[in-house]
DNA sequence: TTGGAAAGTCAACAAGGCTGACGTATTGTC
DNA sequence: GACAATACGTCAGCCTTGTTGACTTTCCAA
């Protein structure tokens, strides 16, 4: 078995290293976070909210009692920008702050009756491009994405991907 | 073959297209995009940029001569965003703007040699996470990787992903 | 030739990042 | 009991990057 410059099986077995399939990979990432976010977008937009409003619904939904410190290290702002996205939850009503039990210097978030019917409508659009895009790839393709995009993340963020019940 | 809600083939067939899958899929997209740009937001911050000018000088690159116009339909954003990063670019020398020969209003964009060496110096740190990840995961991961994004797309935008030289 | 459309530029504003400084309540430690 | 550390909130001010509105230059078609 020669393994010289112009043997197919080789440059094959690595054509997805080459620059130009790299280079796919990045625009495919641009463009498909742009249709990612696009739906929730517009559901965002016409209720004044911004992207950091979803994000701060998101991850209250699923971590209901969650700290003010323990949202800021998933999501990688700093408390003054996300107090501010935070304030305007809690004034309109979506998000309830509650002051901590055991240490009263925590204030653990949860979503309101209303925090959760907006967290739906903006997971429902979500999911559904979501499950399009599963649906038209295929299961073996989903596990394939997952592996991609889990290599991709920065190693010291990826246990908030993994942190949930494991195996799901 | 009974279908009934036991049938363990059944429900790991459609396991992919759980809610909890997909809420799994949404943060992995998330979380994945965060480390896509962590790289190149690095090099951009000491030099004073940030994504737009990335983005602007990416496209540039891919497609050299391209009017102002084209990159906004590329870029989703408003010319008089995209003119602002455009001008700065401009300015730096990393960008230049020639009048178009039949149509005297179009500007023709061209990176510079300075434009050229930040632009492979971007990409090269986004390759490379870009490979890492592609590495790892393995190349029918990347296929499955590509299927699910693109199928994520919005319909109308997808060609700006497969516009160029097609089968690469 | 003139009026509309198209390409691009300038000005001003808003969202949402950031840093820095500071205040307050609470907890834990010496 | 004093004191440092922690968790959170807030004010001020900056930057990037999105927006709309008003404008110029250029082209083209009636």
């Amino acid at each position: 078995m020669a393994d010289g410059p112009g043997n197919p099986a080789t440059s094959e077995s690595l054509l997805f290293l080459t620059d130009e399939q790299l280079r796919k990979g990045i625009e495919a990432m641009f463009f498909a976070y742009r249709g990612f976010t696009a739906d929730p977008d517009r559901i965002l937009e016409e209720l004044g909210y911004g992207r950091a409003h979803h994000r701060a619904v998101h991850f209250i939904h699923r971590s209901p009692g969650t700290t003010v410190n323990n949202l800021l290290s998933i999501l990688g702002v700093t408390k003054q920008s996300l107090n501010r996205v935070l304030r305007t939850l809690i004034e309109d009503g979506l998000v309830e702050s509650r002051v901590g039990r055991q240490d009263r210097r925590e204030r653990h978030l949860h979503l309101t009756e209303a925090g959760t019917q907006l967290e739906r409508r903006l997971s429902d659009a979500q999911r559904d491009r979501m499950r399009h895009a599963f649906r038209q790839a295929g299961p073996e393709a989903v596990i394939g994405f997952r592996a991609v995009l889990e290599a991709m993340m920065d190693p010291e963020l990826r246990h908030h991907y993994t942190a949930l019940k494991e195996g799901n």
